[in-house]
DNA sequence: TCCGACACTTGACTTTGATCAAGCTATCGG
DNA sequence: CCGATAGCTTGATCAAAGTCAAGTGTCGGA
């Protein structure tokens, strides 16, 4: 499918594209096309070679891992991220599979047209290099936010930064099911169940995908966030965050 | 201390240095001088800005974190690495704190002297982004490893791994100590001490730092070692990876 | 409309890993 | 040479998380 005005709009929303010059947006979108994928559909299976990188425009997409019959959920990315750059950086192959959990809408745009944009013009190179330092920072903090904290306190953090993108509100919405998310945050959704029991002494109550927080503060002095290790600004939900809000001094305490 | 020709030669160790064209290098080592520490010195704190790249030219460096009374190693590197790079790119505050753990050397180069030199040199700055690819998807292995093995799995990858990168020997030598090692694995010191006690059935036996491996195969059955995990042949002990050798294609089962 | 998936929850149980408390050994400084 | 310290190991106990099984509710398709 040939890419149409009303999308260039939208790739615009690409951190590292919308300052790029004329000439490299016409080299990199030269060869890149548009696709349509129903739900569940599987997109790139971990170890496949990578030929393009992907840029979500629409619907969602979960990237994932397994080993041994076991899986997990790595990230779930909500328009407009791109995903896979690194493999599309080295031309080497996939170390995450890639399923769309809704109807989605996404760009692919050939391996090769990014690697030489980059070596042709050196601003995008650098717009390039920022975004995976953010996406690598992103992993960091998913690190040690598994190596660090219990099941309940990565659900308490994750709560707490989904109220600040939802607007300080008191009734957040979970953004995908409670299955994705329990692997999300590593653990089974039995686990997850109970860890939202558990939160119910801190104010926390659930309805569906509903989730009311009575009492931040008691929410907070247990989750004890911290910008060192959750991005409650990020630009997108992409849990890999984005290099443009990384510069953001934290304000919370660094515990 | 200013940088000595025995310094430069190490200095091209570094993968994304070591074609680098002459202005750039120049423009790179300009403001760079060489420091030495002694063991236990800490070199950055997590939260702090960071305001040079460093190149660990001798000696050893770990890289960890904290939270809540609860710390972590996250890697330890081995010469020649650089560390940091993703927050020099950004010009943001470190997620990771850095500690010498032997006597060492190390080179820095200022942050704005490296991004400006990213900035004038495109074929520089692809060399960048090719570094923090591999360390990205070093990143990706880690968690991998993390959420989709128990511990005594990822001891048994970890000698696997040693193994071969010691050159396939029956005997290995830890390269350091234990309570790094099981820090650096997610556990406490004394369940490392049982995970080996586990693998003592698969031909395992430890004597202080060599542990010897009877039974490779035995091992393997119950390690399963994947190319998607794990690294076999990184060309350094840098836990992150190099993007160099990212580029093979494994050879053992995707499982 | 009814049926069958499937997501979610809850309870009982097992496994895994952390914590606490000794003890053991090697190393280093006096 | 001795004593202190720190790393390591072992056992006992406890907490956290995974597994298994049963039951509820919802949604979409026959």
């Amino acid at each position: 499918m040939p890419i149409r005005a009303s999308d260039a709009e939208r790739i615009d929303n690409i951190s590292f594209f919308s300052n790029a010059a004329a000439p490299t947006r016409e080299r990199v979108l030269s060869g890149a096309f548009l696709q349509r994928f129903p739900a569940n559909t599987t997109l790139l299976l971990e170890g496949d070679p990578v030929d393009f990188l992907y840029v979500l425009l629409e619907g969602s997409v979960e990237l994932g891992a397994g080993w041994k019959s076991r899986d997990t959920t790595l990230a779930v990315l909500r328009p407009v991220s791109t995903f896979i750059l690194a493999a599309v950086v080295l031309d080497a192959d996939a170390l995450m599979s890639a399923v769309t959990l809704e109807k989605s809408e996404i760009l692919m745009i050939p391996g090769e047209s990014l690697r030489s944009a980059m070596k042709q013009d050196s601003a995008f190179g650098f717009a390039i290099s920022e975004e995976l330092s953010g996406c690598y920072r992103g992993l960091v903090r998913a690190i040690k936010n598994q190596k660090l904290r219990d099941s309940t306190e990565r659900l308490a953090n994750y709560l707490l930064t989904q109220r600040v993108r939802q607007g300080e509100t008191d009734t957040i919405v979970l953004p995908h099911e409670k299955r994705i998310l329990a692997s999300l945050l590593g653990m089974t959704p039995e686990n997850l169940s109970r860890a939202f029991a558990k939160l119910h002494a801190q104010g926390v109550s659930v309805e569906g995908a509903r989730v009311h927080i009575e009492k931040p503060a008691a929410l907070e002095r247990l989750a004890r966030p911290s910008p060192l290790i959750d991005n409650h600004y990020a630009q997108s939900r992409n849990e890999f965050g984005k290099a443009f809000t990384e510069r953001q001094r934290g304000t919370l305490d660094r515990s």
